[in-house]
DNA sequence: TCTAAAACCGACTGAAAGTCGGTTTTTCTA
DNA sequence: TAGAAAAACCGACTTTCAGTCGGTTTTAGA
């Protein structure tokens, strides 16, 4: 049989959770306020998710998959290398949406959903940027070797430098020496960076 | 009146805790079984610590000051400059037998402590390193600007790199290119580290 | 020796995750 | 289209913990 209207229960859930652990955070949302907003019982919650921790697994699955989808666009679009580059990890970066809502995704006890995502994202755009990176290889605009481990510390240097938004001008200017250098990029080429950001 | 009692009942609960974190989690040891060991009474716990929380805070606290004045220590002794920033990051770093008893600081559940004390880590250990830094570009041997950002990077890369010792031989060679970039050392400066790992 | 602070006790409370046996709704098929 | 099975749902109950509180014992100094 089918079960349709179990995945619509399911995307309301993860949506009511998405925006209580945002405002609140995980550990302060409690199951029970969680079926209060869906108005449904205990056993309902617990017939679509086998424990609250499933709930988060899932909501960061579909978070991460919707970054993915988009940083895989990108890949696709007419753009030179290093711009790409830099929109992809844009992309799968904690949005600002997110972040205004409040700094909930950077307090003290969101520290667990802020590293799950992050362990996550990595994973998934390591990949990605490879293949942009070996494109800038290739025409000759970047230039090394390791590409995957140079990828993966591109990726945890963005997420160091930008995560937690207190970054100030001095952090940029070592994040586009640090880049420029890890990928082998000529001094300038990722200058672009700084009129993204202000 | 004194309270010499009460200190050493403080780190007796300490190194209980400190066992059982690292055995079975944070979250998975419950004040009983620190009580049940410790042979007091739940009330005898919370005239020391207000929270378990604390208990955490108190413990992380420990461990990171004595790491720090190790790491202090080896800031006056006579060394070369490149040795001694490895040696100050080696020291600051979870030791092999903290992760021999159990990979348990990498593991799931503990992400939070050791995301707590990475964080104090990092904080802790940017200036003293700032002075390492800052002695070896008056010797020449290391040529940067941002001193404080290009430290705080380094020690990010080298936790990111080591912390889960599941390294590959590729990650040396990228964070031995990255922090000899990052701080402006000749090649071939850090590559002593490769013996230090064997 | 008396007293006040320090250390300790353990039953109790409250909150939250997770369970379970049973009910209603939906969907497929004979 | 009846009726059976699966899906979805219900909510009272259990369990597990952190944290509380009023009271007791120990300790140390005057």
């Amino acid at each position: 049989m089918k079960g349709e209207k179990g995945e619509k229960r399911k995307q309301e859930l993860l949506q009511i959770a998405y925006r209580l652990f945002l405002t609140k955070g995980y550990e302060e949302t409690s199951v029970d306020e969680i079926i209060e907003e869906a108005k449904i019982a205990k056993g309902t919650f617990y017939y679509h998710f086998k424990s609250k921790e499933e709930l988060l697994e899932a909501l960061i699955n579909k978070m991460i998959t919707e970054k993915v989808e988009q940083a895989k666009k990108i890949l696709s679009a007419p753009m030179p290398t290093p711009m790409k580059t830099v929109a992809i990890i844009t992309t799968l970066r904690p949005e600002p949406t997110e972040m205004d809502i409040q700094n909930a995704l950077h307090e003290k006890e969101n520290v667990i959903i802020h590293e799950k995502i992050n362990k996550r994202v990595i994973d998934e755009a390591v990949p990605i940027l490879c293949e942009v990176v070996s494109e800038g290889i290739s025409q000759g605009i970047l230039k090394c070797d390791n590409i995957k481990e140079r990828v993966r510390m591109t990726l945890i240097i963005s997420s160091a430098t930008f995560d937690h938004g207190d970054f100030t001008s001095a952090d940029i200017d070592v994040f586009i020496d640090t880049v420029e250098k890890l990928l082998g990029a000529e001094k300038g080429t990722f200058e672009f960076i700084r009129q993204l950001i202000k």
